[in-house]
DNA sequence: TGTGGATCTTGTT
DNA sequence: AACAAGATCCACA
C-alpha cells in the first residue's frame, strides 16, 4: 500500500485574477490562475488530473502566503522530463522586466531549433508568475500564447511595466 | 495577412 | 513504432 502524497490547496486574489495555490510539504507544487474565461472549478479539476496525489483544502495556511512580494524565493516541487526541467530552470533566469523570445530560451538550452517544443514546454510549467513564463513572448514582437489566457500575461507584462 | 514547411518533444494509440 | 499536436519561426505570395 503506497500512501499518497499529501497535496494542500486553496484560492486566493491578485492584481491579475483569481488564482489556486497548491503546496505539498512546504513546497509550491502548483499555481494556477482562473477568469471569467475558465471558472474556478475548471482550474481545479485540471490541477487535481496534474498530480496523482490526496488534496487537503486548507485556505487559512494558503491565505497567509505573501506569493507577489518583491524579493520572495520559495521552494518549488516540480516533476517533469529532462528536457522540461532545463526549460523551467532557464526560465527562472529571466528575470523582473526583461522579456525574451522563445526562440531565445531555445537557443540558452543549447537546443536551437527546438524552438516549438520550447513553447510547449513553457505552457506546461505549473508555476505561473513564480517561474516567469510571461516573460517570454514571439521574435515578431507578437505576445505568443499562455495558459491562463493572454489577458491574465498582459496583466502580468503591463504590471511589470514592459507593455 | 495568410499559408505551408522545417523542426523537436510529448502523449496517445 | 507511428502519429498528431503544440504558448515558434521563416519564406514567399
Amino acid at each position: 500500500m503506497k500512501k499518497l502524497q499529501q497535496f494542500e490547496y486553496g484560492f486566493g486574489m491578485s492584481e491579475f485574477g483569481g488564482y489556486l495555490l497548491v503546496m505539498t510539504r512546504g513546497k509550491i507544487a502548483s499555481l494556477y490562475f482562473f477568469t471569467s474565461e475558465v471558472s474556478r472549478d475548471e482550474i481545479l479539476a485540471e490541477m487535481m488530473t496534474r498530480w496523482q496525489a490526496s488534496f487537503v483544502y486548507s485556505p487559512k495556511k494558503i491565505d497567509a502566503i505573501q506569493l507577489f512580494e518583491e524579493g520572495k524565493s520559495f521552494e518549488f516541487f516540480l516533476s517533469g522530463t529532462d528536457f522540461q526541467r532545463k526549460v523551467w530552470a532557464e526560465l527562472r533566469k529571466v528575470k523582473r522586466g526583461e522579456v525574451v523570445s522563445y526562440e531565445e530560451i531555445a537557443q540558452r538550452i543549447g537546443k536551437p531549433k527546438a524552438v516549438r517544443a520550447v513553447g510547449t514546454a513553457i505552457g506546461r510549467n505549473e508555476i505561473a508568475f513564480l517561474i516567469p513564463c510571461h516573460r517570454v513572448v514571439r521574435k515578431s514582437g507578437g505576445l505568443g500564447g499562455f495558459r491562463w489566457g493572454l489577458e491574465v500575461k498582459k496583466k502580468m507584462l503591463e504590471w511589470e511595466k514592459i507593455a
